[in-house]
DNA sequence: CTGTTAGCGCCTTCAT
DNA sequence: ATGAAGGCGCTAACAG
């Protein structure tokens, strides 16, 4: 398919015998123009059809207004949340995203950032892949001096703007809960043991603990790859314990939610028999039953302020040191966690 | 933040004492020139990190290798798996994406489709906004000659390839199911009845009607605008009839759940005094309790269809005549539904 | 095999 | 108040 002839200023200018310099006054709306010329001219340009060329524009200021941004994957609601809030706050102040999904691979990723680079990107939003362990691309992009910002999913080694939650005070805030309904023998399910957000959690776990006079030696700990078939695995090999926990903080809410069909099919009762908490409030976990208690992880407001930030430095609004935003969880109390009944219940 | 400066392929040139053009043919990897010289250039164009730029080619050769995507909303899960499948396909045939969401507003629809146009994307992809009601900013597109197609939300109006799935199929399946199921007072709880999707799954509950003896005076249809609040009201309204239905087909998965919550509140028992069936199959369909029968539609797969139908006709191996493809929707039977209840259950 | 030239659409001096 | 010229980075037609 061929695409239709677009009108460009030349064309204008041609047709109304003037030249192009005064059609791209007229249209940048410049003051040092005839008002009669610039009315001619701008209603020539609608008569016409006259689409502006960011692509030509781009060339010329060596800035496209395009905003690259990567997420391990398009599809679970907690990026696209964050894509949502990118996309709307880089639109309100002029700019465009381009959007790719690493798959959560790392050759994807570094793929990824080549083909945005290439095209001219002004700046970047990253959130890592979960395969992604050493960090020389993004020393490469750092080098070079390509503006971005990680989101989420971030490392510590590169010196650049971070937009986070505070995982480990989300999890303390979580066991804390727990602790409060009275439980003592609490399991950490946890993600892949080098993933950030698994320490973080971990951090936040064994610090609630501590709180209540607990030691690591009263931790429980089960790693998953997060793939539901080992999800429902560790599941069944905790159920062989002698001694069951009395409640199970999941690092994240599909691993909770896998724990509990579990627990649901072995006839455990939650949160009695054993109470369950979440993390990212996923909008599964409105409607399991029981309702899942989760903390909740401000993912659009996250794309906002990345977006923002990342924006300022570019616009030198603000100065380029790297700087960390930690956004504040919080803790969303459902029914899979309340032990203690209330008489409305 | 000012961008580190990018290398140019002139740069590489005066360096090697080459010209401009030996350099790009260089790394166009042409046959016509002298290995050696090719290899210099490349070597050289490596530890000078030169990085191609797309922006200048696509304005050199008008193309810019970047379709334009515009979906009501990004956090959906049903539009976030379908911009999955669009991302994939397109990075995997050399495109990159640039999204806008519309936020179901036609004013912010038509303000996408001027950014991406202007942005020169070769090719759009458009969901329609529940807003939009007429069509003169697509009829532009198609005058203007700007290739674009519809998925999902589509419109008859405007003569371009379409992706949809069979509504009418799928409705009639799930309405199908429940009168095999033994149910002969089925409720179709409906969106907006100017929405597209409303419409063609309103025939499919007629049809499934019909099949079975059951002419419209036996249907009983609930609008609601798909807000959680009016979903709710609805639903309590039903149940003020004097005789309830025995099921409801609910023309959306979350509208289902909300019809959901509020029987199991009222002490309706699921699916043994009314059967409920969704539509989309989200990821909530399976874990909600009852775990609900649903329909699903390939979302992905409706991306994959799109982007690649589009690049077919941009690149001219189809030709330009719409096409409508029309994916199969299948029912998925979950416990919401299961009236005749099977030994093992 | 390689260089020269012209130009994609736009903007920005520098003239007038 | 307007025009002419040069150039952003790259490619393609034409020479040689």
């Amino acid at each position: 398919m061929k695409k239709g002839h677009q009108v460009t200023m030349k064309e204008i200018a041609k047709k109304l015998g003037v030249s192009v310099s005064t059609v791209s006054r007229a249209l940048k709306d410049s003051p040092e123009l005839h008002p009669d010329t610039k009315k001619r001219i701008v209603e020539m340009a609608k008569s016409m059809n006259y689409q502006y060329n960011l692509l030509a524009q781009s060339l010329r200021i060596s800035r496209s207004k395009v905003l690259g941004v990567i997420v391990p994957e398009l599809t679970s609601h907690f990026f696209s949340s964050n894509i949502s809030g990118i996309q709307d706050t880089a639109y309100k102040r002029g700019y465009n995203i381009m959007i790719c999904q690493s798959n959560e691979s790392f050759e994807q990723e570094k793929a990824n950032i080549r083909t945005l680079v290439s095209s001219q990107v002004d700046g970047l939003l990253i959130s890592l892949s979960r395969e992604t362990k050493n960090y020389g691309h993004l020393q490469e992009l750092y080098d070079r001096e390509i503006p971005f910002i990680m989101f989420d999913r971030v490392t510590e080694e590169i010196p650049v703007s971070k937009v986070t939650v505070d995982d480990a005070h989300g999890a303390f805030l979580a066991v804390h809960h727990l602790l409060e309904q009275g439980c003592r023998k609490i399991a950490y399910f946890s993600g892949p043991e080098d993933l950030y957000i698994s320490k973080k959690r971990k951090e936040g776990y064994l610090d609630a603990l501590r709180e209540f006079g607990l030691s690591e030696k009263d931790s429980q700990i089960y790693i998953t790859d997060l793939t539901p078939e080992m999800n429902r695995q560790i599941t069944l090999k905790m159920l062989e314990e002698k001694e069951l926990p009395d409640a199970i903080f999941a690092m994240i809410d599909p691993l909770a939610v896998d724990v509990m069909m579990v627990l649901k099919e072995k006839g455990i009762k939650i949160p009695e028999d054993i109470a369950l908490v979440g993390f990212t409030n996923n909008p599964t976990a409105a409607v399991v039953e029981p309702s899942l208690t989760t903390v909740s992880q401000p993912g659009y407001e996250m794309g906002q302020i990345a977006t923002n930030h990342l924006l300022d430095q570019l616009d030198e609004i603000v100065s380029d040191d790297p700087q960390s935003f930690v956004l504040l969880t919080t803790l969303v109390v459902r029914d899979s966690s309340k032990k203690t009944k209330m008489i409305s219940d």
